[in-house]
DNA sequence: TTCCGACAGTGGGGTCGCAAT
DNA sequence: ATTGCGACCCCACTATCGGAA
């Protein structure tokens, strides 16, 4: 199949409203596809690379390259130039991805240029990624959806079970089960802004505490342990305390889902800064291991001894954790019987906040575990904190947002009278909101740059944010962690804005 | 008919590893 | 030794479609 074919359907996809047009159109993409190209198609048009990541961002991109006047690349030969873009490696390699990806674009027409930049910046744009491809692939193979999207999540790969299903039909489907050593994509939660209102939705349930560390999926066969995150990436060496960990349980078989963090001497948690330092580095894990230890905290088991347990209710999976995983290894929590009850589950909240965790998810009892999707049924609670801060200069934004001032930067008062950039954001904004901030904005510019524009500072605005963490990119030393628009002030002026004094006295824990 | 769940998009900051300077 | 890029951790929020209620 021609490259020119896939680029054509992701521009009528990107064009196509209609979330079922989308569908129909991968699915007779998907039908005409050769078994040899399914590997390759597939993961294409829902926007990714088969081999992942390949090392290629917007500088090795480069500049235009002169496309190629007519069509002429298969999927084949562009998906063996990019596994051996993916090889090259050492000194001299930054020039030779270069000159690789200059060489495939080359043999490129325009509208396949375009297509095989986003794939290779992961911004394909179409609006259908995997969910959709999933249905496009159920529609083509004339498997039920639901069937299809639980196997990949299950797999924890689109392309395995798509390469199956069309080998040998909607049978295979009954080929993916919970395997011990293959990692399932793991259940998320929604966000709820209290306890009593997540309490209210959920009836029974279960309040744990919420660490702030990196998602683990540990699997155990036998003798063998494999840790993978929360895109299944497999960090296994990395972590050996997690492997010794999982080695001790009294168990031989088994899938559990928890959290890795780094406690310090005082038995309170380090910062997620330290502990995400921690796990990501490769290089030398015994020195790295000896100055930021760090310990599996498990909420969940998907699997004990070889058992599935994905359908079972949460009370009954942590019946299971609990009969596996001693108390110290297992996230504290409490159990919740309604609404009635809800003064005990603030409390516990309270009480985790105190120990210096993140904050509580709340989950419902009766609940399965919905691999790979944000259920409902599991809520997390998080306090958040706001402040009024002053625009200093916002910036263009992309794709639906062009033309648009979008990402705001954000300053404090300081003690002279002036600002100080403590970050930016540009969450929390309507369509509405963003024409008027650019209109507003545009007014007060000051100097304009390619990238946006800087403002007189005057535009006050309530910004929420998690916390604080330090920062060498802000003069401060400190930056807003997950910071977002509540609403403009203009009732007030830039000297009632908030100083950096009452932010750093707000948060003792963290020292610029 | 209205409501709501699921998705995709739009980017934020930090840290590490690696190659280039 | 320092700098810059890319990958991958953490993530919030809005718009939209389409099925559920």
């Amino acid at each position: 199949m021609l490259l020119a074919r896939l680029a054509r359907v992701s521009r009528e996809v990107a064009a196509a409203p209609a979330r079922s047009r989308k569908i129909a159109l991968l699915a007779e993409l998907f039908r005409d596809a050769e078994a040899e190209d399914v590997p390759v198609v597939i993961p294409y048009l829902a926007g990714r690379l088969p081999q992942g990541r390949l090392g290629v961002g917007w500088k090795a991109l480069g500049r235009p390259v002169e496309p190629a006047a007519a069509p002429g690349l298969t999927v084949r030969e562009t998906d063996a130039r990019l596994t051996a873009l993916g090889t090259v490696s050492g000194p001299g390699s930054q020039a030779e991805r270069a000159r690789l990806v200059g060489e495939l674009m080359g043999l490129a027409t325009e509208d396949e240029q375009r297509f095989l930049r986003g794939l290779l910046t992961g911004e394909v744009r179409q609006g259908a990624l995997d969910a959709v491809a999933v249905e496009g692939l159920a529609q083509a193979t004339g498997a039920p959806a639901a069937d299809v999207r639980r196997a990949v999540m299950l797999a924890g790969s689109l392309q395995t079970v798509a390469a199956a299903l069309l080998a040998d039909g909607p049978g295979a489907l009954d080929r993916f089960r919970l395997t011990v050593g293959r990692p399932v994509l793991p259940m998320l939660a929604h966000s709820a802004s209290s306890v009593a209102e997540a309490v209210e939705k959920l009836g029974a349930c279960a309040v744990e505490e919420k660490l702030d560390g990196i998602r683990v999926q540990v699997h155990r066969d036998g003798g063998t342990v494999r840790v993978h995150t929360r895109t299944l990436d497999d960090i296994t060496d990395r972590l050996p305390e997690v492997t010794a960990a999982a080695l001790a349980l009294p168990g031989d078989r088994f899938v559990l889902d928890g959290e890795v963090i780094s406690f310090g001497a005082d038995g309170r948690p380090r910062s997620f800064q330290e502990t995400a330092g921690r796990v990501g580095s490769r290089t030398d894990v015994a020195t790295a291991a000896r100055a930021v230890p760090v310990s599996p905290v498990f909420f969940d088991a998907l699997c004990v001894d070889g058992r599935d347990l994905l359908d079972l209710p949460l009370a009954e999976r942590h019946a299971e954790l609990a009969r596996l995983v001693p108390e110290p290894m297992r996230v504290r929590r409490t159990v919740v019987s309604g609404p009635a009850d809800a003064r005990r589950a603030e409390e516990f909240l309270a009480a985790t906040l105190g120990r210096g965790h993140e904050g509580v998810v709340v989950k419902a009892l009766d609940a399965p575990y919905s691999a790979g999707r944000r259920g409902a049924s599991w809520l997390k609670v998080k306090p958040v904190h706001t402040l009024d801060l002053v625009v200093l200069a916002a910036e263009w934004g992309h794709g639906r947002r062009t033309g648009r001032l979008s990402n705001l930067h954000l300053g404090a008062r300081t003690a002279d009278g002036g600002f100080t950039m403590l970050g930016k954001t540009f969450k929390g904004m309507t369509d509405a909101l963003l024409a008027w901030q650019t209109e507003r904005l545009g007014e007060l510019a000051v100097e304009h740059h390619g990238w946006g524009v800087t403002v007189r500072p005057e535009l006050v605005v309530e910004i929420a944010y998690d916390g604080l963490q330090r920062s060498t990119r802000y003069p401060a030393g400190v930056t807003l962690r997950f910071a977002r628009v509540i609403r403009y002030r203009e009732d007030k002026r830039p000297e009632d804005a908030d100083t950096v004094e009452t932010l750093l006295a707000a948060h003792p824990e963290v020292r610029p």
